[in-house]
DNA sequence: TTGGATAATTAGGCGCGCCTAATTAAATTA
DNA sequence: TAATTTAATTAGGCGCGCCTAATTATCCAA
């Protein structure tokens, strides 16, 4: 007895299956077509090769029901999908649209284990009696803040710059902002800033908490600083180097 | 000009390719065809094919080296995936060959401001001097509450079935264990217990913190309970049931 | 009831990422 | 240096998931 394994496609199609059928009673070739994004004759033939593997009751220019199996395979990936896309608009505050592709790819691909961590970590955020019920709250606090929305009553742009904890990078390290090192200095990532703009574009280069990285330039209010990560260069203005907190080895 | 993008198996390419450059001064063809799972020939393919766009350096039977352009976007992919480990082990306490895997899928897939969220929940949780620094710790007991490891000092296991938090399941609702309700109500998921096993096979089966079901046969030590969540029929023994919070409508 | 619109299917093809088997080049060692 | 082992490549093929174009079935309205 062979397990055959759902491809990542073949578990869409079962979700979207499921929808129309909860939705609107029957699905139909055009409409999965369309929600997926494909023609239909691609739907037609994913139907057939579903149907082959009894996770869907289809014949020619019939209705496609789900088969027991395929219902059940169908809600078990629709429950974890809900949950994590629960998790990312309640907690992480994403965008719905966002949040439902996202939710959907960690979904087909998040090991189980790890799928139960962020279930834990979401019941600890919400429902433990011994997390403050503000922990929650704070963090939105802090989103907005990242949002760069700083009506809020929250000094949370302060705070993104201005945290000075000891942390895991090493007893013997110091915390100061990138905008101060000198030209040679080695430091490490810790926190970057709330500027959303910065912030994404520092992200997509590459300057991520946790980065080690090399100055290799120091600039100024006219000249950009360039830091080094592994190799990659990164030209960065004062007012992005501002932003970034950085761990350096205390100098003797 | 056409924006050409990298495929999920390229990337890979791309940062193995960079991982034993650093590592072993030079990247083999069999070296990288080890740790990519794959043979030798698809490795030649995939090297040709980043070489067409200028990725790597590469003519047959030379060493294979990153182009700057190739160095440049294996950085960029390496420091993600490095964050997303170092949040997964030291955050959510995910086993090191787990977090690997996962990490690469979250790095391949996520979007780039779920991956900024994740960076803030981060920052938030590790550094940010307004959350109080114990909520990190507290969550780590649960976790090894989950885990069944209940020599540790917190009487997590206790909060776990016991909250009863109003939450946002509504505001007429309460909250009760799946264990106590009768054939036909229905109610949703709160919480899950922390017992590893049977939680784990909870999320398996599609019962997750916001699931919808009904209760079609009530059990005891004896019999199970049947709940069904939009369709699906879950059978629990009353261990389980007991583990599973729920939020009910507010009997009339 | 019949013709036109719409929906669904079949036929044929394509790119991707992988494979095995066969071949060739390079490195090692007798 | 010749023989052998090991590494890398070429050749040819496969399955998956998608596509367009052409065909067929179904529905609806004149």
């Amino acid at each position: 007895m062979v397990k055959q394994l759902l491809s990542e496609s073949q578990q869409d199609y079962l979700k979207i299956v499921l929808d129309l059928i909860n939705e609107k009673k029957v699905a139909r070739t055009k409409e999965i077509a369309h929600r997926k994004g494909v023609s239909m004759p691609s739907v037609t033939e994913a139907m057939q090769k579903l149907s082959q593997e009894n996770y869907v009751q289809y014949s020619a220019r019939e209705f496609i029901e789900l088969t027991p199996k395929g219902e059940e395979a169908a809600l078990r990936l629709t429950s974890k999908y809900a949950f994590l896309k629960h998790f990312l608009v309640d907690v992480l505050g994403i965008q719905d649209e966002i949040a439902d592709k996202d939710a959907c790819k960690l979904e087909h691909h998040l090991n189980k284990s790890t799928l139960d961590r962020f279930i834990l970590l979401y019941q600890f955020l919400t429902e433990c009696p011994k997390s403050d019920k503000r922990t929650i709250n704070l963090f939105k606090e802090c989103i907005k803040a990242a949002e760069g929305d700083f009506l809020c009553d929250s000094d949370c742009k302060s705070c993104f710059i201005s945290s000075n904890f000891p942390h895991r990078f090493g007893e013997k390290t110091i915390h100061t902002l990138l905008s101060k090192l000198n030209r040679g200095q080695k430091g490490r990532v810790i926190m970057l800033g709330p500027d959303s703009e910065i912030r994404l574009s520092l992200i997509d280069k590459g300057l991520l908490p946790g980065s080690e990285f090399h100055v290799e330039e120091i600039g100024d209010a006219n000249r950009p600083f360039v830091v080094q990560t592994d190799g990659c260069l990164i030209e960065l203005d004062e007012e992005a180097a501002k932003m970034i907190e950085v761990a350096i080895e205390q100098p003797e």
